[in-house]
This record gives structure tokens, C-alpha cells and sequence, in this order.
DNA sequence: CATAGTATACTATGTGTCTGTTACACATGA
DNA sequence: TCATGTGTAACAGACACATAGTATACTATG
């Protein structure tokens, strides 16, 4: 489970790790049972502080998608998948509305919009692993 | 020149309001020698306070976008639009870009994104006047 | 038993945004 | 001249986010 946190972003650091665990699961890459990677680890890596890490960890407990084992860690749950990737969707779903909201009011033609759309898609996928 | 300012969104006010004047110019909605609306009209209009539509006038006057006038206002520059024009595609790419980035890192399949974009879009247009 | 690893809790600090308020200098029009 | 409009400035307070440090409780392992 490896996240990509944008320091730059508007969006919190700890909305990041909760969006991109729920994309995680989503995709399969961690099912029920599984363990994410302890608080201090992903702070280590990403060089942020683990209590930003916790923050994010608690917010996904609260909606389910992994319970606490106190002194081991954070266990996905069984019903995570079915409920990530609803979640997914809505993410997913609100980012891009909150983009086109403004592209839209900008008097951009729905023409020249999926030409920008477009572009993004091929210089995301020739990032993609 | 209205606004469309949105409380909820991760992007402060100040900077939608920057944009949205950006996106006005670009689209022609004001020209040079015209004057924005004033701090305290905008606020009322949009209850808010001065203080962020002013912050939003002068990163405005900084990016050359309009000018001071002392005791009469802001007035658009005759540079505005050329000015503008650029920073309209380099804003509504960057956000498109943030919302994609986490859209291809959730595992959607570029068609899934479309179809996103394509729901937004016909949204947005229907809420157009 | 001791140790290491885990989440959790709490306090404190700094930064950015937004608000509310007051005051000032300048321009305009009655 | 005077009232009203403009942007500008300064301040204090609230709030969210992020950081930092410290302490606690639990579990697994040896």
C-alpha cells in the first residue's frame, strides 16, 4: 500500500491517505484481513508527522473500512471492500465536479474542456506503474 | 461580474474569487477602463467579509489583472485580457489535473473517468444560464 | 518476564483562512 | 462643503490543519 501525498494540494493530508487507502481497497490491493502499514512507517516515508497518519486512520475507522487492533495495528474489515468502492465512486465523482464547476463558469466550451480532460488522461497514464 | 463562491470547497475564498475574475475577463465579461464591484457590495452579496474579497482585489492588482484607483475602485488593465486568457487554461488545467490524479490512482479505467466528465459536464451545462 | 511494536490520548505551537471592527485617505457628486 | 462611495490598513478572535513531544495501554515475540 503505497500513497502519493501532494503537499502543494488544497486538500488535507490526512483526506489523501483516507482517499487513497479507500482506493486501495477498492482495487483489491489490501483485503479484509490485511494490515496497513503502521502510523509511524507511512509518516517515516512520506515525511509527515504520524499523528496526521493516526487522523487519517481514525476517519476510516469511523466509516468502517478497518478496525483497531490495539498493539497491531489496523485490520481491513470484511465489509470494506463493498464499502470502498462505493466511496470510490463518490470521491472520485465530487473531485471532478468541483473541477468542472469552475472550468464550466470559466466560459470554456464542454469541447475545450474534454480536450484538457484528455490531456490529463495520457500524461496520467504514462505515470501510471 | 457575479460570483459563485462556494463555503465548502478546500480552495479558499479569496482564490475563488481571484479566479472567477480571471474568468471574467477572459470570457470578456469586463474589459479595460471597466471597475469591479466593490469589497463591501461583493461581501453583502455573498455574505462574506471585505476583508477576503480586498485580499482576493490585491493578488488581483499584483498579478496585474486591475489596477487601484484611489477613492473610485478597481479598474481592469489593458493587459487584462491577454493576461487573463493564459491564466484561465493554466488554472482550470491545474485543477482538472489535481481531480484526474487521484481519479487514475483509484484503479478507474480511463473510460470511467469519461463518463464521469461527461455526467459533470451535461450538469454543469444544464445549470448554465 | 522483558522488549519492541502497535494505536491512542493529551497538550502545545505555528500557520493560514476568515471574520468583525475601527480608522484613514482619496474621489465623486449633490 | 458635506455626505457617500472607494480601497487600504491594523488589530483581535475563531477555527482547521499540521506539527511536535510525551505518556499510556495493549499485543506479540523471544
Amino acid at each position: 500500500m503505497l500513497f502519493d501525498i501532494n503537499a502543494d494540494s488544497h486538500i488535507p493530508k490526512y483526506e489523501q491517505i483516507v482517499s487513497q487507502v479507500i482506493f486501495g481497497v477498492a482495487a483489491g490491493s489490501a483485503g479484509p484481513g490485511e494490515m496497513l502499514p503502521g502510523v509511524r512507517e507511512v509518516a517515516l516515508r512520506h515525511v509527515i508527522n504520524f499523528n496526521t497518519v493516526a487522523k487519517a486512520y481514525q476517519e476510516l475507522e469511523r466509516q468502517g473500512v478497518v478496525i483497531a487492533r490495539q498493539g497491531r495495528g489496523m485490520e481491513v474489515t470484511a465489509e470494506a471492500p463493498a464499502v470502498c468502492r462505493t466511496r470510490r465512486k463518490e470521491i472520485v465523482q465530487n473531485r471532478i465536479r468541483e473541477a468542472l464547476r469552475e472550468a464550466v463558469y470559466s466560459a470554456l466550451t464542454a469541447e475545450e474542456v474534454r480536450k484538457l480532460v484528455e490531456e490529463e488522461l495520457v500524461r496520467a497514464n504514462g505515470k501510471r506503474r
